[in-house]
DNA sequence: GTCTATAAAATGATAGAC
DNA sequence: GTCTATCATTTTATAGAC
């Protein structure tokens, strides 16, 4: 199939939320400039307004991105078992998602107070969903007598500050897998809720 | 003592201070500028540089003026104890000083990749100190048979990135006090590395 | 779809008057 | 110590040629 020489939209699109997600997590959403990204690209700044409308578009499209596949893994995985087995699933997903994607984990936690306050909103609601699960399989373990927490909401959160701190040492290069990282902070996360 | 008209030396420097932080801390270092920081001290922006060589300097001095003053308060306090007492006092300290000045925690975790190469490598060696210390406690704590944790250094980033977490959701007006809450991570820290 | 060119505004920092 | 004025860049975003 010919194609116009210089058009090249199959492509370049997906290449532009890359470099941006690059970008906005070594450097900061408001650090980066439009120019940056379409070097990074190879194309002109210009040619980047063919695949976005402007730059906060482009830091919520990846946000919102990043939070939809999140919800989406969740929603295809049964909720089957008692709570513990539902915690242990939850802990061991949440390290292996965060750990397969540290750019949009590390912008998805920092660049929120740079969305406008109607996008804001939104990637909130996505977020409290995500947690509202874990508070879920909390409670559920809580009136089962196999959890003993003080708080289902303060513990959610504990959990999920606990887990994501992992992003902020973990290197592919490093001597744990990520299955025994997700064994080794099962075992914390499985202590701290027992009753 | 008469002053020259227009020298407020010794109350402008501090609001310059208190100004960058509150600002660095709601929309991000790169997203202030010199000028927004001047109208809030009520200045204006060429009277910033009587106070600070740059505004890197400024970030700099922010941060490090906030891990002083925590290794400062460890210093201050005695080590004595077995493992279990030190680590209940080392988290309900890491909570209640991080709850007292969230501008100046949320600058220091968020700002790391806008300081300069050797900024960053004071900071990150502060940092690095106050880590050992709940390291070393780990540690004893282990030796002594009161704790199990699969790897110290693994359980002091989980720990500490729990306790900070409670910075995100914590306010003032709430329904918990700083010693409830306090008491409730205290258990499940407690828990989390429990022999 | 990408380019060049440019508009319009904002930025960090400095000079010199007071 | 603070002001006004300004420099030299850089910024986001748009217009129109190809």
């Amino acid at each position: 199939m010919a194609r116009t020489a210089g058009s090249h939209s199959e492509t370049t699109g997906p290449r532009v939320q890359e470099a941006a997600l690059r970008l906005f997590a070594r450097q900061g959403f408001a650090a980066v400039s439009m120019r940056q990204i379409a070097a990074e690209v190879g194309v002109q700044a210009g040619a980047l307004y063919n695949y976005t409308p402007d730059k906060q578009s482009l830091l919520f499209d990846l946000m919102r991105g990043h939070m939809d596949a999140l919800l989406a893994e969740r929603a295809a995985r049964g909720a089957g078992g008692d709570a513990v087995s539902r915690l242990e699933e939850f802990t061991r997903f949440h390290i292996r998602f965060h750990l397969a994607r540290p750019d949009a984990v590390f912008v998805s936690y920092m660049e929120l107070r740079n969305l406008s306050p109607e996008n804001f909103a939104v990637i909130e609601g996505l977020r409290r969903s995500y947690e509202d699960e874990l508070e879920g399989i909390l409670r559920d373990g809580v009136a089962a007598g196999q959890f003993d927490v003080a708080d289902t909401k303060i513990a959610t959160l504990a959990v999920i500050a606990m887990l994501t701190g992992v992003t902020t040492w973990y290197r592919e290069a490093g001597r744990l897998s990520v299955t025994e990282v997700e064994t080794i902070y099962w075992d914390m996360v499985r202590k701290a809720v027992a009753a």
